[in-house]
DNA sequence: ATGGTCGGCTTCCGA
């Protein structure tokens, strides 16, 4: 079985190329970041078209997750048990959808981009990371996949000029922690060993081309999980030429 | 420090 996940910033923007992908690389589950669409404007018939289901979650035209599946797609759930909500200045509440795929559960996450050090998206976001490594404990007994945008650069290697991104957001020692803190606690990052590299590279000042980018896209297995991948792969070529996300996808296969 | 480029309920905001 093949899981993908992919920032794909904005679904009905690139809907063309969320289809291509799905063929191109025999994808069985594509979880989806930054759709930026609400249920209902979603460009959906052309993927049931070619047998698969959808789950969707968005509120407005900020951030928004989906699953994409082709070997079934069910108990589905927005949010995680505990999962904090917004205060009145803090924007969209779509951070999480989760669903059992072909044996597997898996959890399509946008962690909160946090901004700034000082600003309270920053605690927002370091709030929203404890409560899902909280709520994650109780998955890892079961084939779980915790797979998308996670906006933390695990190590200075994960970031293309270390030293211009000092007190920025994604690097920090208490971002880094609450990454580190579900790989304490059991679960397994197993893409890196594969797939080394950056997965996102801003728009401006021609980033892809120089390849400045920053590693923030991953897949946390738990056990029974992690034991059955047998590859991994970034598909750089999608971040190539015009209509690009400003993320690359990430694809893992796994064993029967 | 600044600005560069995208997408979207676009003339600003969020990333």
């Amino acid at each position: 079985m093949r899981i993908a996940t992919w920032n794909v910033n904005s679904l009905r923007s690139r809907i063309d190329r969320v289809e291509a992908f799905l063929e191109r690389h025999d994808v069985d589950v594509l979880a989806l970041q930054e759709t930026k669409a609400r249920e209902d404007q979603l460009p959906l018939m052309g993927l049931q078209a070619r047998g698969y289901d959808v789950a969707a979650h968005g509120i407005d035209q900020w951030n928004g997750v989906a699953l994409v599946s082709r070997v079934g797609l069910s108990e589905v759930q927005v949010g995680f048990p505990g999962q904090p909500g917004w205060g009145e200045t803090l924007k969209s509440e779509a951070r999480a959808i989760g669903a059992t795929c072909g044996g597997v559960r898996i959890w399509s996450l946008y962690v909160p981009n946090g901004r700034k050090p000082d600003d309270p998206h920053y605690v927002y976001k370091l709030d929203w990371l404890a409560r899902l490594r909280e709520a994650s404990t109780e998955w890892l007994d079961a084939p779980t996949a915790l797979v998308g945008d996670w906006n933390i650069c695990p190590t200075d290697d994960d970031v293309f000029d270390p030293a211009q991104f000092r007190n920025s957001t994604h690097v920090t020692p208490a971002e880094r922690a609450a990454f580190q803190a579900f790989l304490d606690g059991g679960w397994t990052e197993v893409t890196r060993s594969y797939a080394p590299g950056y997965t996102y590279w801003d728009y401006y000042r021609q980033r892809f081309e120089r390849d400045r980018g920053l590693k923030i896209d991953f897949v946390l297995g738990s056990p029974s999980l992690a034991e059955r991948v047998n590859g991994a792969f970034i598909d750089r070529e999608e971040r190539a030429g015009q209509g690009a996300s400003d993320h690359a996808p990430v694809v893992v296969e796994l064993a029967d």
